[in-house]
DNA sequence: GCGAAACTTCGACATATATCGAAATATAGC
DNA sequence: GCTATATTTCGATATATGTCGAAGTTTCGC
């Protein structure tokens, strides 16, 4: 629990999680994520991943539709964007995947009474 | 990405961090790992750590708005509920836990990069 | 059996969300 | 400058969510 104790804090981590609380940015989100893994596919800043349209490409929703799930995944801080040219290339925000991985961590305790089963 | 290519388990996915992208429940998910932690305060199944108003205690709403969020958390299956008597004792499903840390796996690539920074 | 304690269910309400299509904006290339 | 491509903004709409208070349900202890 320890920071999580701290309302703003408590706030951003539920802001973060709500973001990928739906099944298209949870997939926008984990595109990403893959795309910026080992070095693969990555900008000239190793920042920046994929382009807006890239990672809609087999969901199948309109492209207002598309934007308003990045604004909302970029809102929460889990990314960033960045124009280049015509395209507005996306990556994932190194800090807030600390956070969650912070976040997540809490959860340690509760496997050693699963181990205990 | 891997498993989360697969529709249901990203749905699955999804409703939990939905589930958890509140304040209020995720405050309260988190007391309840708090509670479950280093077999600290767990009822006799050692699977439940604390009843439903122990979970709202501080947070200042309503107990039926209370008894809303913990079964929210209780559908999307982070936690269980069990009657003991008067009181209704939770405990965190260490399935979704397991899973939610799969998920979260995912990230370590992207840390890499940040290592690189 | 009665009253208190701990929850849940119900009904109402205000607000937030997901979605679309149409129109607007930005940029590249000719 | 004109056109095509990529993306955003806007307005509309349907649905979901968070919240409360009042009433109902369970169970305990007397």
């Amino acid at each position: 629990m320890s920071k999580f104790r701290n309302k703003p804090t408590l706030d951003r981590a539920a802001a973060m999680l709500k973001a990928l609380g739906h099944p298209h940015r949870l997939s926008i989100f984990l595109r990403l994520v893959d795309c910026c893994g080992a070095g693969r596919c990555c900008g000239t800043e190793a920042e920046y991943a994929a382009c807006v349209g890239d990672l809609g490409a087999d969901l199948d929703i309109a492209p207002s539709t598309l934007s308003h799930h990045v604004k909302e995944l970029r809102q929460a801080g889990l990314i960033r964007v960045e124009r280049n040219g015509q395209r507005v290339e996306c990556g994932v925000d190194l800090q807030a995947v600390a956070e969650l991985r912070t976040l997540l961590h809490q959860f340690d305790g509760v496997s050693a009474v699963a181990a205990k089963d």
